[in-house]
DNA sequence: CCCCGGTACTCGGTGTTACCGTATAGTGGT
DNA sequence: ACCACTATACGGTAACACCGAGTACCGGGG
């Protein structure tokens, strides 16, 4: 699949806020991951920016541990503005999603 | 349904393809549509600039007709290419939206 | 007659976003 | 000593939806 950069503005973020919201997680795990749903092209660089970003808005908190392979790991989990965030991510979502499957099916 | 223009980037161009696909119409009736369709935030200005861009692009015909409830129309077309961006757009769609379905379901 | 609301398009500028390239740094294998 | 893998940071870019102001055409009410 081809360059889906333009169609993931808006909710790649919504993603990694999902995949924090499963797990306590780091940067380069969450690419990983991302990459493993399907979202084949997304580097780590990006994730980075969405997390620098999370943590900027306040919506995640932060513990830096020590790695055992590699340099030391950034944790993020969600705190209580993130989890509010995901949910209206999700409704949003929910909303866009469905009204572009209606149009896609030839709404009247 | 709060700001959605973040999560509309990319997916809204492929919507007004879509419903220029489906007939010959100009660009205030594709926002009245689009305003139908739930997208209600959605403004003349928005749309005109991605039927600018389609045009830039190559993706249409356009034809100007005289209203008579207005100033003169400008009515858009897709051409083979068009059509073809429609396509992978609705790909690209498809496999997008079934990744973060199933990430939201709770992907393992 | 003139203004106003609805119709219809243009264009310069803004903010947000994902991405690129490069840099830095720790660990382990050869 | 070198390289691959792990791990993060950051300045700059391109694309996109949106904003605001402007232009223009038509009809009806004051």
């Amino acid at each position: 699949m081809d360059d889906l950069t333009e169609m993931l503005k808006g909710t790649l973020e919504g993603c990694v806020l999902e995949i924090i919201g499963g797990e306590e997680t780091y940067g380069y795990a969450i690419t990983r991951r991302l990459n493993e749903l399907g979202f084949v092209d997304v580097i780590e660089g990006t994730v980075y920016t969405i997390l620098l970003r999370l943590e900027k808005n306040g919506l995640v908190e932060v513990v830096k541990r020590p790695s055992g392979l590699g340099p030391p790991r950034k944790f993020y989990a969600l705190n209580d503005a993130g989890r509010r965030e995901l949910t209206t991510f999700w409704a949003k979502w929910e909303y866009v999603s469905s009204r572009i499957d209606k149009l896609k099916a030839g709404a009247a």
